[in-house]
DNA sequence: CATGAATGAGGATTCATTCAT
DNA sequence: GATGAATGAATCCTCATTCAT
């Protein structure tokens, strides 16, 4: 009954919160259930349950299942792009990139996972859409890990010429996307092996 | 009711080779459109309609789909398999390496695809068969190149020692692994670019 | 988020009500079309459209078009079972048995009905759950029945020795299914003389 | 080359054996299928397999499955008139009735089977044609049986009243419809019990 | 906002029937 | 006559999406 100012802000914002926090729990749900099932046959009844709703919610937040799909895709573009910008140190490169090999598959909607990352590049023959979303993406992440090999050590990068550079981490790509795959299709392959493999190329990369 | 002595023999190979080549029809069939449209949203029509046929005829051929895709993922295994073995030229190898890059899409059913692989590494997650069928087939790549970079430079190998000829083949693994990864998720990218990074790669791997 | 102690049951309650109702009338509608056209030929979508909803629905109620076939078969052993109850009146006894020969098909899916009979006769040789399910129950109410035979005259019974009373009482059961085989298979049967006949059987079987 | 006026006439007849012997083939593979699948889940398939053929050619010899259904029909209306002619013995009557419990399922398509009784019956349901059939052929059966309860015992009959006569054949009708019926819905009946109940029943009967 | 019942188009699979060989 | 490959309509069932409550 009172006219309190702030009143209709903080109902907007908090109605915001809300509706993000749905979202969030919808695209947590459908991260699980995509790892299980792939995109194409889990069903949204599942993902529903997954979180907790009833399937007609679901519709209040995303149009309809491929936006589901699409707000996969880009956060796990991110998380992606998160991952590789941690890497940032010549040190740890190694025990970066082997750690892709062990990674978990995580409930939450942003972390990186092996599966959707294969599940999306399987999307992108499919949908141009898609295609280009992962491109740029990638394309992205290798311009900024360039950008390290080019800076100058006293930079905190590694002073390679342009396109040296962009080769040298060219070749870093390769080497992760490798050992993604391995985790997939080798899931028990040799650690200390794949360890000293990688190693051997990342010494070599990294000049 | 007459004696033929060929003629069995002969309505029996007629009849088994019709078999074959219809079984073929189909795969490649199926793999066209595995590759349009990934194994769960291709559907039997489409199939069906590849192969210039009626719907009704593929199970005569194939159990059902599932049968289709196993098959497919057989038949890939098996041409990823070929592939890498006339990889065995050290000249050669970066080529062939980057070869991976331009590869495409074939109708033949067994000629490696590689939006397959992807299909495939992705239905892995979820089909343990899969999962036991592509992870024998990958280890068993590894065992025969690790073989010819152990056996002695004279015998047409690279002369490593057993567990260093292991340790590099899985790298070069990883690095045909990532550049199929590259054709797929950035198509465009700068072929000099990736030549020089297989290259380099390739030198420090072999030695 | 209100405190309402009795709204969680209501609900639940009337959830449940719908669900047994939609069950009903889907059962009634499978009823009708498994009357008109049998267990096997009677389809999915003739069954939505008695039922007058749409075929999905019914996969919300039933798992499968053989869990319909099953709780009819169910549902029609009850209803044979409380009929021949109803049948203890040496009086009537009867009456009540020509009554077989004159049962109008019911839309009701719990009224007994003479072309089921023969329909779950039938599937009962190919289905051995079918076959246990008649089995039992058919024991069931002649054990039933028989114990009235045994029962004395004093407790409304016919008095007669255990023995006799079950080869009395089967005697009874195979004029009951001989009354029902009649009418499937000479509708326009004499029912003066069909009424001669039973009573004859009767009057030596009770007395 | 020469004119035999025989010849033409011969291949005609062995032509005609042929067809018939092909047809019986047919209909004794239909009859295994159909006491095993029911009319309609038994397919042509497999009646085939049976009858060592292939399919196309059945259809050769019947127009369609129908054909194969109702050719069984007449062939196991045929079946149940003679073996309810053979009952003529009031001595052996009671056997004979007992004896339906017992029948085994033969392979011979003009031999009678119980679940084909019921398969039959239930399908008169549906199809008129089978119904007026079913309806006839019971009724000739029926007026037989009368005519032999009515003729003088000095013609081997049991000299009844033409009415009483009709009404006590009806009884031993319902009697052997009866047995058929616990044959199929309670097998493991007792025997001795079942045979108490029959004898007590054909002796007022035909007493 | 939230539910979950309802829809109906679409997909895999089966099978009676035909027909070229 | 005989075969069995081929057809395609029909069937069961699933699931993304909607909407009354």
């Amino acid at each position: 009954m009172k006219a309190d100012p702030l009143d209709g802000c903080a109902t907007v914002s908090k109605a915001e919160m809300r509706k993000q926090s749905q979202r969030d729990r919808i695209l947590a749900a459908a991260m699980r259930c995509f790892i299980k099932s792939g995109f194409h046959c889990a069903n949204m009844a599942a993902i529903a349950e997954a979180a907790n709703m009833s399937p007609g919610l679901i519709y209040r937040y995303f149009e309809n299942k491929n936006a589901i799909i699409l707000a996969i895709i880009r956060s796990q573009l991110m998380a992606s792009q998160c991952r590789i910008r941690e890497m940032r140190n010549t040190d740890e490169l190694s025990e970066n990139i082997t750690a892709y090999f062990e990674a978990r598959e995580d409930e939450q909607a942003d972390s990186m996972s092996v599966p959707l990352f294969f599940e999306m590049s399987a999307e992108a023959t499919r949908d141009p859409d898609v295609a280009k979303a992962i491109s740029e993406a990638d394309s992205a992440v290798r311009r900024e890990l360039a950008e390290w090999f080019r800076r100058s050590p006293d930079e905190g990068g590694l002073g390679f010429a342009p396109d040296e550079a962009r080769e040298r981490c060219l070749a870093l790509i390769l080497l992760v996307d490798g050992v993604k795959t391995r985790k997939l299709r080798e899931p028990k392959l040799d650690r200390a092996c794949l360890k000293k493999a990688v190693d051997r190329i990342v010494a070599v990369v990294t000049g």
